[in-house]
DNA sequence: TTGAATAATTGAACATCGTTTAATTACATT
DNA sequence: AATGTAATTAAACGATGTTCAATTATTCAA
């Protein structure tokens, strides 16, 4: 059938529409400030449209966030090329922390905002695919500095957990605004400066 | 003029009755779920009252935020007794953990929602006092173990906002959800087994 | 080509939200 | 008891996310 495929074809082209929409008013002005009726007016369409293409509200920010772990892990294959596991742990913390300034609306959809995450909570597979395959990369990396001899006497998962930790602590305290209690001095490059120190004690471990 | 003080009293007496029904809906239900209308509901009066009280709800739950702050400070004090400061820094990261995966939700309103931190970049004086009292604490144990030969080669503010990110990270991380990532079995504990590996890794710079 | 069936889309409505304001009630003073 | 002032309210405004009956557009069979 030809037309249904059409028909299907126009169905996602739509739902392309309301997703791209959706992203522009996102990256704008956040996402409590992107309303269902804001990305109606864009794309010219009626708001109760938006309701055969996404669940709820959620479900859009879930599909966009997702958009979000593509972008960091694209930036990430090029640790591909560095070869020792300690040198790419580095890097990695470089990536994710560069990644999160520059992008800290998406940034804080993907690891701060309550939603999308409540959504997944609802649905029938439990589990937040995004952040395990990004996470699974970091341990992965971990592992084998264990397995060279690194951060000896530490343990894979937790220590896996506190340096992702140090790293998300960093920018969400600076996208979240609480870095006003740091030094005027050294205010504005606080999250560089900390993420140096946190260099030197992973290279002394 | 007694008439005039009694009149200031029950003034001051429904602005406490707000805040407390405030405090216990928030407790409740969280910010985003606790509507003015709640608010008014409980202590029955009309909604329109609140605003004789309170500039708007952001100023609200400004208040209940520095509630949080005096019950962290509380739980700090016992650090007073504990004169070594590498154990004084354990023994804060441990309190500092432990009110947060206690009260979670005043820990979120404190160190992670935007609100009420809003509110105060409109006022006169910009800085976030609450939070300035508690990192200045850290600041000056962690100046002491620099004092005394501990952290050597480290820079005094950047290891601070290091050291407060790590912990901050671990428990925000927990209370937002994104834990889903570690392994089941490790899951329950993680940011309990992450904040000993990183005393371990304090302890031995 | 026409009529019936199906799908896509809308507009209006619902309940809720924070907030403002004019009107009303309560109270103190003269 | 009348007046003036302060406390309180009810109603309204413009938003929000969401639902649903009604409408329009499109496809299929006769």
């Amino acid at each position: 059938m030809g037309i249904a495929d059409r028909k299907e074809r126009e169905k996602e082209e739509l739902r392309g529409l309301i997703l791209e929409a959706a992203r522009k008013l996102f990256l704008e002005k956040g996402v409590d400030k992107t309303s269902i009726r804001n990305i109606a007016d864009k794309i010219e369409y009626s708001p109760g449209i938006i309701y055969h293409y996404f669940r709820d509200k959620n479900e859009i920010f879930h599909a966009l966030h997702q958009g979000g772990f593509q972008a960091l892990g694209e930036k990430m294959q090029v640790l591909g090329a560095v070869k020792n596991p300690m040198e790419r742990l580095i890097a990695m913390g470089s990536i994710y922390i560069n990644f999160a300034m520059e992008n800290p609306d998406m940034y804080d959809l993907m690891f701060i905002k309550e939603a999308p995450i409540d959504h997944i909570y609802d649905s029938e597979h439990d589990d937040w695919k995004e952040g395990a395959g990004t996470f699974n990369f970091l341990r992965q990396t971990i592992a084998q500095c264990l397995a060279l001899g690194y951060f000896q006497g530490h343990n894979l998962e937790p220590l896996s957990y506190l340096i992702w930790s140090a790293v998300h602590g960093m920018v969400s305290l600076s996208i979240r605004k609480r870095c006003e209690v740091v030094q005027l001095e050294y205010r504005e490059t606080i999250v560089q400066d900390a993420l140096e120190e946190f260099f030197t004690i992973l290279r002394r471990l």
